[in-house]
RNA sequence: GGCGCCAUAGCCAAGCGGUAAGGCACGGGUUUGCAAAACCCUGAUCGGCGGUUCGAAUCCGCCUGGCGCCUCCA
């Protein structure tokens, strides 16, 4: 194992500064990150995001801390309301389903799944008495059924995304209300409307507002303090902004949330993607093609707080280096055996067991550094590659199997650490197509043996273009399957 | 109009005061029956102009060009 000593440094959107991590409790990290509203299908964008996050907390675990991980459902609202009525089916039927594919989705990306996910439409009661707290300590007031919350009534507000009320008055992109007191105050309870869904309330049948719903979910479970609250950086205003003011006006306390951690959005053609411009790529459509490593290691090779361009050619330009990964921590590649000489002993050529351990030590320090500076991935990334080469050279220039292993079992460490997975690809992946494969392989095998070469190249290419790719070694062939 | 971010080799992308990580692609090799895979070699002075400094991609100013938020959004 690893023993990383340094501290951890995490950015914190709020202070604009990297502040060592320092938890509420020792060894503990409560982590709450904004899920998703489950209206349409997930997006790469909600891939990076999910992928960052994750990348956070393994990374935490792997420092040794316990993280409780909060992820919420918004699951009802405007456009849940919308998208129901329009494909005629209840609500919660849509988001039902929506959230099954998310979980399945999630998984498929290899993400771990959170420690709870709770819903909105599951947490009205506590929603419904911290509204009922802010009004009575004055932040918030009732117009005709509605609630809202008195911005002028938060000092702070403003503080996370750096701007100033009279600024935000001036922006004038804002719906006039007569009813509100002020412009920018906003809604914490929303009266129904006829034939939505509602609950009843001291302000009679409603549903909760946008931003109250992470305010109580993450006082439910996190106890109303946070050490990491995350979630995409289109979420700093209003949502994240809108909660520090619920949360600390209600708690009365502060910081409600330690540190403040955003992940840059995902680019498509020069903007950002979003659903409600209409240029987004959903998760499925690389998921399905079974490049949901490479999409990880797409996200990996950036820096988080950084804006992800998406590209085909760039989700390609992963999986081949993913390829090259996977090559160094095959445990037997090109059907050689793992043989158990022990490291450093009688090794004929190439690096020495000894030269390999230290590159090992060397990948391993290299790649705490990194991530232990607010979570460097890209840099993270380069330590692993640097590792492949070696195990790659040394495999190559003859150094027996045994004396590679510390480095290879390294690298397949450090890869899991940020939930890269580096099985080989052989065995999945063609289905029952796999033992005629092999059978033609073996036809093949003979043709070669006859010298047989345009009948085995033929073979060969026929298998190529099915998308099987074919390698010759010393010790007979090997294929895979392609992905993309 | 307000707030903020970014501009590094063909593409993606780290670095944030001491003379440019990594990935992909390209080209040249080694290996191979030929390939593939792997390995080796090869490429940038960091948008432009000034300034601070012994020293700047890294700090400051101006300019140019992108982008985000201010409205639902991971």
């Amino acid at each position: 194992m690893s023993a990383p000593a340094g501290t951890i440094h995490i950015y914190n959107t709020l202070t604009r500064r990297k502040e060592p991590l320092a938890t509420i409790e020792p060894g503990r990290v409560r982590m709450y990150v904004c899920g998703v509203t489950p209206y349409d299908a997930a997006h790469i964008g909600h891939g990076m995001s999910t992928t960052v996050f994750d990348v956070i907390r393994r990374y935490l675990e792997h420092r040794g801390y316990a993280v409780r991980h909060v992820q919420n459902f918004t699951d009802i609202d405007d456009k849940i309301i919308a998208r129901a009525n329009a494909e005629g089916i209840d609500p919660n039927e849509l988001t039902e389903g929506l959230i099954a594919q998310w979980h399945a989705e999630t998984a498929v990306l290899n993400a771990l799944p959170a420690t709870v996910y709770p819903r909105a439409t599951q947490e009205v009661g506590p929603i419904v008495a911290m509204i009922e707290g802010l009004i009575a300590n004055g932040h918030a007031y009732e117009v005709e059924g509605d609630v809202y919350y008195k911005v002028r009534s938060f000092p702070d507000y403003g503080k996370l995304s750096g701007r100033d009320l009279d600024d935000l008055l001036s922006g004038a992109r804002i719906e006039v209300d007569e009813r509100k007191a002020d412009p920018l105050d906003f809604a914490l309870w929303k009266a129904a409307k006829p034939g939505e869904p509602s609950w009843q309330s001291p302000w009679g049948p409603g549903r909760p507002g946008w931003h109250i719903e992470c305010s109580a979910m993450s006082s439910t479970y996190l106890d109303g303090e946070v050490d990491i609250h995350g979630g995409g950086a289109d979420l700093i205003f209003p949502h994240h902004e809108n909660e520090i003011a619920q949360s600390e006006a209600f708690l009365g306390r502060q910081p409600f949330a330690r540190y403040w951690v955003h992940n840059g959005l995902v680019r498509l053609g020069g903007e950002k993607m979003s659903k409600s411009l209409g240029n987004f790529v959903r998760l499925r459509e690389i998921l399905d093609r079974g490049l949901g490593p490479a999409f990880r290691l797409m996200v990996l090779q950036g820096h988080y707080r950084a804006p992800l361009t998406y590209t085909e050619e760039g989700l390609l330009a992963a999986e081949r280096g993913l390829g090259r990964l996977r090559a160094a921590a095959d445990p037997a590649p090109n059907g050689l055996p793992s043989d158990p000489v022990p490291p450093g002993l009688g090794t004929p050529a190439g690096p020495t067991g000894a030269d390999l351990e230290q590159a090992a030590a060397e990948a391993d320090r290299g790649f705490h550094e990194a991530m232990d500076d607010d979570f460097n991935a890209p840099v993270a990334v380069a330590a692993l590659f640097d590792l492949a080469r070696v195990v790659n050279r040394a495999r190559a220039e003859g150094t027996p199997p045994g004396a590679v292993e510390p480095a290879r079992r390294k690298l397949v460490e450090l890869a899991g650490v940020l939930g890269l997975t580096l099985d080989p690809l052989t065995p999945d992946g063609a289905g029952d197509a796999g033992p005629f494969v092999d059978l033609l392989l073996k036809v093949r095998g003979e043709l070669r043996a006859a010298k047989q070469w345009a009948l085995s190249d033929m073979i060969r290419d026929e298998l190529a273009g099915l998308g099987i790719a074919v390698e010759d070694t010393a010790q007979g062939a090997s294929w895979e399957r392609r992905r993309g």
